[in-house]
DNA sequence: CTAACTGCAAATTCTTTGCATTAGT
DNA sequence: ACTAATGCAAAGAATTTGCAGTTAG
């Protein structure tokens, strides 16, 4: 089921800007903000505001359509779920010092089969169902370790 | 080198606020939000105030004397890092329903070996300097499973 | 038709800043 | 003494809410 049917399917209503938010979010590389979504919509679609945008971005989230992240600046950012994405899962890698995401999804020998048996054996430990998991790295990337050393 | 060092060794001073503030962390058993820890505070040293106790997180988190967290909820939440920390380095077992975290330690055969490898192949490739790791699995706890069953 | 959805402006909440005062070293 | 650190009040930034008008089904 699209995320079409799973909107109306809980008795909601499709609309224009739903159409519109999630498109933006499809066609996304990056991590996108409330805002930043609200100013590319804005462009094309100025009678959208942005109260609606964290509307949908809420909803959205509730349903599972999205999930919500926090990289350290303290807006929020929004990508589809694994489900609805047009990307593979993958796990991120964070520069401490310019905020440069990297998304990876070629995951290393042994990481993807490490998280799933990591998985059941907490689920079965602590009794919990077990429906996600976040991993990041943190470090500093190419550039800034270069910029560090000119100093 | 403890805590205390790493503040005097950059030419910062040792103040009553920090000390208390860092020995409140080092008690809790909990991941603190700002407020928390000033509410803790408060009732013995209803001096100190709130910017006080932001200004010191902030602080000790650029020392990477302590983590800055979120875990959904919109305030920050912190803990001291592993190097200071009484606790051993621990992931998190969240439930996206009624909030609650578990910390987990006694990581899952293969588990820490596997991040490791990750966090050398990954630092290889991107050439990263990697500096740390987040990793959570979010679910429904067994509490709220049984809530879930009797509606 | 009617209840969900929307936009605007105002309100909230968490966090940061300006500034005069206090207190480590 | 010198300057970092503090507390207060005020400012800032992200997000939420109240409400009257709009629109999907």
């Amino acid at each position: 089921m699209g995320w079409r049917g799973a909107i109306k399917g809980c008795g909601r209503r499709m609309t224009v800007p739903r159409e519109i938010i999630i498109s933006v979010l499809s066609d996304a590389t990056e991590h996108l903000s409330a805002e930043d979504i609200y100013f590319r919509i804005h462009e094309t679609n100025p009678a959208i505001g942005l109260t609606t945008v964290y509307r949908t971005l809420e909803l959205l989230t509730q349903m599972r359509v999205l999930n919500k992240f926090d990289f350290g600046d303290k807006r929020s950012r929004y990508e589809l779920t694994d489900q609805y994405s047009k990307k593979k899962h993958h796990h991120h890698l964070v520069c401490t010092q310019c905020g440069r995401i990297i998304d990876y999804s070629d995951f290393a020998e042994g990481e993807a089969c490490s998280i799933a048996c990591t998985e059941k054996e907490l689920s079965e430990k602590f009794n919990f169902s077990i429906t996600s998991h976040y991993l990041s790295f943190y470090g500093i990337c190419p550039d800034c370790k270069e910029k560090n050393h000119e100093k």
